[in-house]
DNA sequence: TCTATAAAAGATATTTTTGTCTTTTATTTC
DNA sequence: GAAATAAAAGACAAAAATATCTTTTATAGA
């Protein structure tokens, strides 16, 4: 479904909306352990995502990684546009160059309802409502 | 969704039934041809596919690849099961090692709505009735 | 039985994704 | 201002996915 780089933001953005909420800042250290990530990996991730916007950072002693109030609000869909692209959002299901109504491949109609869904779901789920399910310990980041 | 390769299977498989329906068997060429795919590589992927009994091929002359009556019930599941594995149908959204009600990942409530969702298209979709819209010219396996 | 044909099998090559290490830059604290 | 810290940037490495080519095997038909 999504890209090993993208689970890990996804995992990474949650992570980072938990431990900065109180103003602190997070290290790329603890992040990779927080999710069980490659460290040198997911450090590569959040500087892209930080380039565009999506996480903020900074750097020297006491710096890290957080998030502001609207960066909290990020869809899910936004982190997966940034790190995936937008085919999972307007993509042929069998790999067509073209994903139409008007020459659409046999399996175009159940698939866009599916896509559909899918978009649904990742514009309406914010980073900061998951935060605060793992934060009552509902749902977790890693599986040891 | 699925790999490249899950992709031109499927694509494939569609083909296959529309050219072999009379019976007759449809080579490799035309085959690559039909679905805009590299021919070498579909190639492998029908001959893994045969081994696995999914599609059934001749040697030889007048030989080549075609579907048996039992091969057009093949679900989408069936096809995307041999090649890409089950991750799409049991696998963890966010890439927890066990996807798990009991150890749920933030993602997990939302999205074994949409995985059941397409694992219920995936097993109720035949090869034969894609074939069969297809052949009335409703749906196109290539986009020029 | 010989020849031509087409898939199977095996080997190799390229590209993309995933993962790692080193150097540089910004920031804090002393 | 100097030292320590942590992210940014850039270079490199390994693994997996995708793609290609060559040789072998089975089959049909002359
Ligand atoms: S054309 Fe394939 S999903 Fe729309
Ligand atoms: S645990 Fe992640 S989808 Fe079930």
């Amino acid at each position: 479904m999504f890209s090993k780089t993208c689970e890990y933001a996804i995992r990474a953005m949650i992570f980072i909306a938990q431990k900065s909420k109180d103003g602190s800042k997070i290290g790329i250290r603890e992040i990779a352990k927080g999710i069980d990530s490659p460290e040198y990996f997911i450090a590569k991730i959040l500087q892209e995502l930080g380039r565009k916007g999506v996480v903020q950072s900074m750097k020297g002693p006491t710096g890290g990684f957080y998030l502001d109030n609207s960066a909290r609000k990020t869809s899910l869909a936004t982190i997966v546009k940034a790190v995936d692209g937008d085919n999972i959002f307007s993509g042929c299901g069998l790999g067509l160059k073209q994903c139409s109504d008007k020459h659409p491949c046999p399996l175009h109609h159940e698939f866009t309802k599916i896509r559909k869904d899918i978009t649904n779901m990742l514009n309406k789920t914010k980073v900061g409502d998951l935060q605060e399910e793992l934060d009552q310990k509902l749902t977790f980041l890693r599986r040891d």
